[in-house]
DNA sequence: TATATTTGCATCGCACACGATATAGTCGTG
DNA sequence: CACGACTATATCGTGTGCGATGCAAATATA
């Protein structure tokens, strides 16, 4: 292809996926909004949901995201109590953060919203084998990606 | 699935593509920065190096962003030389925006960049029919998305 | 033509992302 | 034990995204 051509829009593949997980930001957040939370806030919370009681730096390999997002983040969660950050006695440095009754809570409330996403797309003739290919192509590439920027990153 | 299962990091669609945006634009930023550019940013030039002059509403279209974005990141974009903002003489609401001749000149810079970025996941064993499937497939979720997120948007 | 509605853009406030930097705690080595 | 290197978290500044709102210009309608 000329290069040219690789400039337009419409060629190019990094737009459609900055496109889309916005538009998936937007389409959670109906859903989202009737538990107060934010779609990051959401994340943590899947992630917490799994395991209680994880450190700042846990929750972050899982979610790919930096403290520098993540504590304030995660600050903001605590005023809303849905969860609690402390020290570990271990090692000082560490902050564990767990569950409260209000965030473990919101799980049942929150068990319904994945099969509604899907159902957006379901009912607009998606195949599901195309979003579990598309998933399976997402996930290598964020093995690549991931890799790639480790090293520029202040983790 | 179990509704307990759906719940899982692993089992959401929505955090790869959320992590994939955000890790291509980290894969984009050094380039970027070579020009002094943003994401966001070379996106606009995007879609201007195709067809100069454009109102912030037609750009908005193409990038499905809206003028809350769109107009502090186009004053910034003025601010940086790269392009002009004029009151349209037809309709006085309507600010068309330009290129000025840094802005266009960056267009020879860019030109190598998305064949670079592609290169990362090729090399990397990625099949570019994968590149060209993800695309489609996300190309139709766009249409799919933003035909349902229409009625929410302060459009 | 007067007025109500719509449209295009801008502003404000809040919540991310993230590079750069700071700080305190821990560890490794002499 | 001292001290330098490393680690976990936090803070700051800048730039998005976006809902809510404001405002002026254009358009529709009575």
């Amino acid at each position: 292809m000329e290069k040219e051509e690789q400039l337009k829009l419409e060629n190019q593949i990094c737009f459609p996926i900055y496109s889309v997980s916005r538009l998936i930001t937007r389409a959670y957040k109906p859903y989202l909004e009737k538990l107060d939370l934010t779609y990051p806030q959401y994340l943590v919370l899947l992630v917490l949901w799994e395991e209680n009681s994880l450190s700042v730096n846990k929750i972050g390999q899982k979610l790919l995201l930096n403290t520098n997002t993540l504590s304030p983040l995660i600050k903001r969660m605590e005023k809303n109590e849905l969860l609690t950050r402390n020290r570990s006695k271990d090692d000082e440095r560490t902050v564990l953060v767990s569950l409260t009754e209000k965030g473990l809570s919101l799980k049942d409330k929150a068990s319904s919203i994945p099969q509604d996403l899907l159902n957006i797309l379901l009912n607009q003739d998606v195949e599901f084998s195309d979003v579990i290919l598309l998933k399976k192509t997402l996930d290598s590439w964020i093995d690549i990606l991931a890799q790639d920027s480790e090293s520029t990153t202040n983790k």
